[in-house]
DNA sequence: AGAGAACTGTAGCGACCGCTACAAAACGGG
DNA sequence: CCCGTTTTGTAGCGGTCGCTACAGTTCTCT
């Protein structure tokens, strides 16, 4: 038998790029064995189709990029650190702007939107982690009772979205930390009850 | 000779709908000339091509939907009322949520990035009207001089188009506005020079 | 009524889409 | 060494893409 003649983690690398900048619907088999440098069948018998193999690079994406909340003091502290990570990843020259989750399925056609349910269900998922932070402080004693998680989850999901838009629009690390910044500086009178 | 046997004002409304549903790239003449209920000689005759039949939906969208700054006593305001009637429009349910110029051209193919420098031309017009509202300010004595209306328009773009991306995601009026407001809770903070 | 121009539907152009059949080539184990 | 398995490159499948040639229809104008 012959092994493979490829690195197939490296293909697994590129085709996150591709992905990352062109998106899933806009991004074709062509351009990927291309940018792989291997042939259909290569990447038909390593990955299976384009949907599975998107969604291994999501899971690539998700291990290797995507920062979450992480332990903090308080919520407040902890979406700070979040946005000011986000800040750093969206803008970092080392790979496509922005993040793959929010933009990647935005424009799909009929037929596979299921890609563009999975994403829209993955950001779902970190508005719902931002709002269970700030619940877990009310619960806490640390925010006032009539705080209310979800709006505060909403108001920094959206800014979390609009530094994804503003990095692929060419913004840089510090205009995105401003970003993130500026936010934060509605978050006492947001969480004064 | 022979008159136009359609509507042409309601054909290119409901390519507007269509644009503004799926995208520029990922929207077929096919699905136009069906939803139109048209053959595709016509549609060629009427508009040209997908290029120029699409950017009369651009302009039909601006000249009815897209809201711009209005005339108000000071920046503050001004931007917050901007905020509002994006929220109102972005979840209006009488059309496709959010914002066209935003997410038509977000995932677009090597070839057409014609499109997708178009809208991101706009937004970057829209991003310096904010930066020029907050200048005029500044020089009329309003706020001080060492306010950023670059990290001020930057921030409000960025949450315009996080709005945008939650009413695609399915946010009602209601969450919208909490995120204009929670915005304009960062105003006085954000530009305290 | 007849001529002519504009629009209409059919049908199909070449190019590309995701995907795969097939045979030649490259290595493993005996 | 030669067999057998796996991968490779070529070449092409049916389908859809944006777009259009063409002929028939429909209506205006004289």
């Amino acid at each position: 038998m012959t092994r493979r003649a490829f690195d197939r983690d490296h293909a697994l690398a590129i085709a996150l790029r591709e992905f990352w900048t062109h998106g899933y619907e806009t991004t074709s088999i062509a351009s990927l064995t291309k940018a792989m440098g291997i042939n259909p069948p290569s990447l038909y018998a390593a990955f299976g189709d384009k949907r599975r193999l998107f969604d291994e690079a999501v899971e690539l994406y998700l291990r290797t990029h995507a920062t979450g909340l992480r332990p903090a003091a308080d919520a407040g502290t902890a979406i700070g650190r979040l946005l000011r990570d986000l800040a750093a990843d969206y803008a970092d020259p080392a790979h496509p702007p922005g993040c793959l989750i929010i933009s990647a399925a935005t424009n799909c056609a009929p037929g596979s939107e299921e890609v563009l349910a999975a994403m829209r269900a993955m950001r779902e998922a970190t508005k719902a982690s931002l709002a269970a932070r700030v619940r877990e402080d009310i619960e806490a004693g640390l925010l006032a009772q009539g705080v209310d998680p979800e709006a505060v989850a909403t108001f920094y999901a959206a800014v979390i979205q609009g530094m994804n838009q503003q990095a692929r629009d060419g913004a840089g690390r510090k205009a995105l930390e401003g970003v993130a910044d500026a936010a934060m500086l509605a978050w006492p009178a947001l969480t004064a009850g």
